[in-house]
DNA sequence: CGCTAATCTAGAACAAGTTTCAGACTTGAT
DNA sequence: ATCAAGTCTGAAACTTGTTCTAGATTAGCG
């Protein structure tokens, strides 16, 4: 999997935000250019659920969603940046139900126990997809650090929503950077056949400790 | 990267292991075989150290450790197992060095922090190498899982032993699991450009506070 | 409408991981 | 010393990610 520099910019994320823009950055594509831009990454979670990340080829994405080799690649400038697309596009989707259905929990560390074992479940449910996205997240390099930093961000969000935080404290900031470190490792740990879920799921209450040791006082 | 079944077995690893020997497994390679073997984990830590992952091209690992591809293959089924076995190597080596300067902290969790952030400077040193392996150790899949899994249990040692622990708990145990997961994600956080030095050394004392936890009192 | 720049397409070409194969070399046992 | 089995070599082939090119289409604009 060769990465080279990419010098010629290819002009396809002008990351030109409107003002009334709902999503933190758009850029400005046509019509058929978005749904050319949906279809990929429908073709992309589909096969990425039929075999995970080696199943997902960019000659058979390309061809499932109809657009030439070189378009996707104009889209999505390699299988790393589609599969981290792929992931932001779920996500959101997962940040959407989360939402409807607050954790229940008494603390914020079951709170955030919860919303872990949740998504975990959800995740569970197409192992392949998983995998595919998890892997391309840890495995990207400097050129999807935008991307993926903004995947660490909606997770960030995500736990904090569950902790019920308006404004966090630096070291329970910290401890929500643990916690999504630990959430991605144990992830892979179960993905690659090292750890049962049972396993995983005492992880993630491990460190969600952590939480109360930041904060012993909460609503 | 394609990634397939191996059904005919390679009989590089036979795993017969004499009661003298010292090491865990060692199959019985003869001395040309086992000067190979040192001489393709030279090349894969060389080129490695000079460019990172994608700089570990097989052919020229095989063309620098004067052997052919073919050879190459059977003492390494994958890239992935190279670098991997590569890790293993080197945390030996850091094992040893550890063992001779034991962390000086006076709780274990400062111990442990210690432990890792001494390991931790030992990679900056070679950041390549570094991103070589630990790219390596998160992408590998369950063709590799038994060398990733002895990979972690030397790291457990290496903790424990930081620790002082001779049989931890199991809430200790889960502790370490934890410390282990943030010690890997932060690792890859910072080799991808995410994290700074700082905020990784703020993760792994971060972590290390769980430690406390599951032991308030000890040596 | 007609022009121009940008975008899209099909297909070839290239790069690096992996596999395969025929023949030469080693090893271990007789 | 000799034979069989296992190992190593060199080279080609195959796979899949990525790049490149020439020509068709499309979008925006006067």
């Amino acid at each position: 999997m060769p990465a080279q520099a990419k010098p010629p910019a290819k002009p396809v994320k002008p990351v030109k935000v409107e003002a009334g823009t709902v999503r933190t950055d758009s850029p400005p594509l046509t019509e058929r250019q978005e749904a050319r831009r949906r279809r990929i990454l429908h073709a992309s979670a589909q096969l990425a659920s039929r075999g995970g990340f080696d199943a997902v080829q960019m000659r058979e994405v390309a061809e499932s969603s109809q657009v030439a080799l070189g378009t996707l690649y104009r889209y999505f400038p390699s299988k790393v940046h589609l599969l981290v697309a792929t992931m932001q596009d779920q996500l959101e989707h997962m940040h959407g139900t989360l939402r409807k259905k607050p954790p229940q929990g008494e603390t914020a560390a079951e709170r955030v126990a919860e919303t872990l074992m949740r998504a975990f479940r959800a995740l569970q449910r197409e192992p392949h997809l998983a995998d595919a996205m998890v892997r391309a997240l840890t495995f990207a390099d400097r050129s999807v650090s935008p991307e993926v930093d903004q995947v660490s961000r909606q997770t960030t969000v995500i736990i904090l929503d569950a902790m019920g935080l308006a404004d966090p404290t630096p070291d329970q900031l910290s401890a929500v950077r643990v916690i999504e470190h630990t959430w991605h490792s144990a992830l892979i740990t179960w993905l690659s056949g090292r750890a049962s879920i049972a396993q995983v799921k005492i992880d993630i209450e491990t460190v969600c400790r952590l939480i109360d040791l930041t904060a012993p006082d909460e609503t």
